[in-house]
DNA sequence: TTCGTAAAGTTGCATATGCAAATGTTGGGC
DNA sequence: GCCCAACATTTGCATATGCAACTTTACGAA
């Protein structure tokens, strides 16, 4: 198969999540959240306290990016960020009441959008596509 | 099919482009360029002749943005921007032979990213990847 | 022709980002 | 117990980014 830019991988990926990235950017605004912050919220409700390091790895966002954002998150009441004292060098990073409000009020926005972005493809292709990009995101580290 | 955050589609879509994003960024940083330097180079070489807003539609950057960029491209002998008597509002922008050259250069790296990216993929299969990232971008307007 | 409006790019400005260096912390070897 | 290397996070700094405002040009209506 011949290779061309804009078919390729890399292309279809970036101008995907970049457009659905711009929309959801802005569909969120109003809430007055960004989307990095989105994505740490959705991540805490999800999976409970993480260190920035696990957050920063999960949200795609680089450490010191994220050291920012999370101070942010606090500043507005959305996360508490706490240093044990059996660990004085990691932080802990959890949801403030407020957070989990916030991110619940979000989950229907986040449910459209999966729906809508979905919407002609049967159960059978989400869940190819799904598999599809685990898979290649998998295939990233041997390069 | 019960949503989760960290199986949705925007979640995967945006993991698996910013990280590829990353690792083609650091590969091509010593030939002196960003990634949407290189971007911006690869819709040329493939299609030629752009105005300014016709490629940042197709590199997924703002039009502000990558006005910048194609200013440094331009001092790098890249590019050139060109306004036509015939119509003095758009700019078109064009590939000087240096700018050919280089994307020349990068293709072999482009084109192992796309087979890293996809091994353990049959050609079905990514042909199929390439159809429903299609699907969900187009489905990106009914938000 | 002239006017008003839309189109296409560019620029000002405030914010976000990434890398590298700095800070503070732990644990192991001695 | 002390020192050193590895860890986890934060901060300094330069660059990238997005939005809104501005400039220039094109074009249709009267």
């Amino acid at each position: 198969m011949a290779y061309t830019f804009t078919n390729s991988v890399p292309y279809l990926i970036n101008r995907a999540g970049a457009a659905v990235g711009n929309r959801f950017t802005h569909r969120i605004s109003d809430h007055g959240i960004t989307l990095p912050m989105y994505r740490s919220l959705a991540v805490l409700r999800q999976t409970g306290t993480k260190t920035l390091g696990e957050l920063s790895a999960m949200v795609s966002k680089e450490q010191s990016t994220l050291s920012r954002i999370i101070g942010q998150m606090e500043d507005l009441g959305l996360v508490t960020r706490v240093r044990p004292k059996e660990n004085a060098r990691i932080v802990l990073i959890d949801l403030t009441p407020h957070g989990e409000k916030l991110a619940d009020e979000l989950m229907p926005i986040a449910i459209h959008f999966e729906q809508t972005l979905t919407k002609g493809l049967n159960a059978a292709e989400v869940t190819e596509l799904k598999r599809l990009l685990k898979q290649v995101y998998e295939n990233i580290d041997a390069l």
